[in-house]
DNA sequence: ATAGTATGACTGAACAGTCAGACAACCCAA
DNA sequence: TTGGGTTGTCTGACTGTTCAGTCATACTAT
């Protein structure tokens, strides 16, 4: 999709068209900024519409309900990190560098996206149960399809015998434990320093306890 | 504080006494229960009544608010968890070997306690901010007690020489992130098999990562 | 008899979601 | 080009509900 198209949909928007998605960016943005600060029930929809400079009803327009709006922005997040990692791991490399890319990118992500990390590690269980089945599913499905793309990679890094024989999902969890708990390392320090500093340190730990030894 | 004194103290308190101190700890427990399966804001102060079997004024009798009730859960665990590692690492063992110690009790007490866990994953963000900022820190003073120990017992792995020069109270924070993200998967598959499994990979990775080559 | 403990109906505040009316963009006929 | 009718968008006061915390009353141990 080239630039040309794009300024071609923006063309032939009408001025409606524009507030409106202009309107649900702002919306989505207020309410990432909001739920990440403060948690999902302490962040109120008058607070969203505040912070959004537009009215409660209008959000209604947008988002089925505070849910709907919750899961939205996470959603969007996971998108775009999903999508970086694909296209970098393209590149032709051994299934351990693409592993070592993929944290690096990770981390990244996570440097310049610190709402939405806390958004995410607060999700899971902090919502009643009912209806909102479909919308957890909808986050869970996108964070396993992250996971998945870790035990891929590593699933071949064994094969190729760059890695020990073990539990490829285990290791790939382990990895993501890693880089989540430097994280919260780093957001608990108020983000002194840089987090992907620790790229290689992440990287260190995992790989010299999960490559097989020569 | 031998059996004896014990029987000593329960035989002295008369029956309003043993009444009190059984219903504070109904209260605990049915709390416990409640905010690890449901979180913070979705348990009300009827639902615990209801599990304790007791109106909701006793509570008020014995906690100050919801805040201090779900504070008071918490630090229990913790307590309960600190006593047991601070025990287990007086047996005279190499640094190393104490650390290893300390990460089995650890995964073995959120076996036995994933209601405890659950509701730790999920406090730090989750509740308004005026008030609660004493109570958070009565929380956050025992993690930290509980980080400094791996750090202190890391430092001194260093000292001997048996891990790598790194910074300690990053190494403590990976291994628990590593002990942790196994938990969590392990409560994902709903439970299945058994956390303490897990101890050898935690610590085989951990220690492979971050010991000193020879 | 008295002091300590328990109860649950009640109160007030907070808040998600609604809706009737205000407003702005669009269209087309004059 | 313009006026006014039509459609789509926005607004915020309002509603109904949920729930933490209270308190007058009832109960029970001493």
């Amino acid at each position: 999709m080239g630039t040309e198209e794009m300024s071609m949909i923006t063309r032939e928007m009408n001025k409606r068209q524009i507030k409106q998605r202009d309107h649900a960016i702002r919306i989505r943005e207020a309410a990432e900024k909001l739920f990440a600060k403060r948690g999902f029930y302490p962040t109120t929809m008058d607070d969203i519409a505040k912070e959004a400079k537009l009215a409660k009803g209008t959000i209604y327009l947008y988002f089925d309900n505070k849910e709907d709006l919750f899961f939205s922005a996470i959603e969007n997040k996971l998108d775009a990190l999903l999508a970086r990692i694909r296209e970098a791991i393209k590149e032709p490399l051994s299934p351990s560098q693409r592993i070592k890319l993929t944290i690096g990118i990770h981390l990244k992500f996570l440097e310049e996206n610190r709402d939405c990390f806390k958004i995410m590690q607060s999700f899971p269980e902090q919502l009643k149960e009912k209806l909102e089945r479909k919308l957890k599913g909808r986050v869970i499905e996108r964070q396993s399809q992250y996971i998945k793309i870790i035990d891929r990679l590593i699933q071949e890094a064994i094969r190729k015998g760059e890695v020990r024989v073990l539990d490829s999902r285990k290791l790939a969890v382990v990895l993501m434990g890693i880089a989540h708990s430097l994280t919260v390392y780093w957001i608990s320090k108020k983000e002194k320093g840089s987090l992907s500093e620790d790229e290689s340190l992440v990287w260190e730990i995992f790989w010299e306890g999960a490559r097989r030894k020569v």
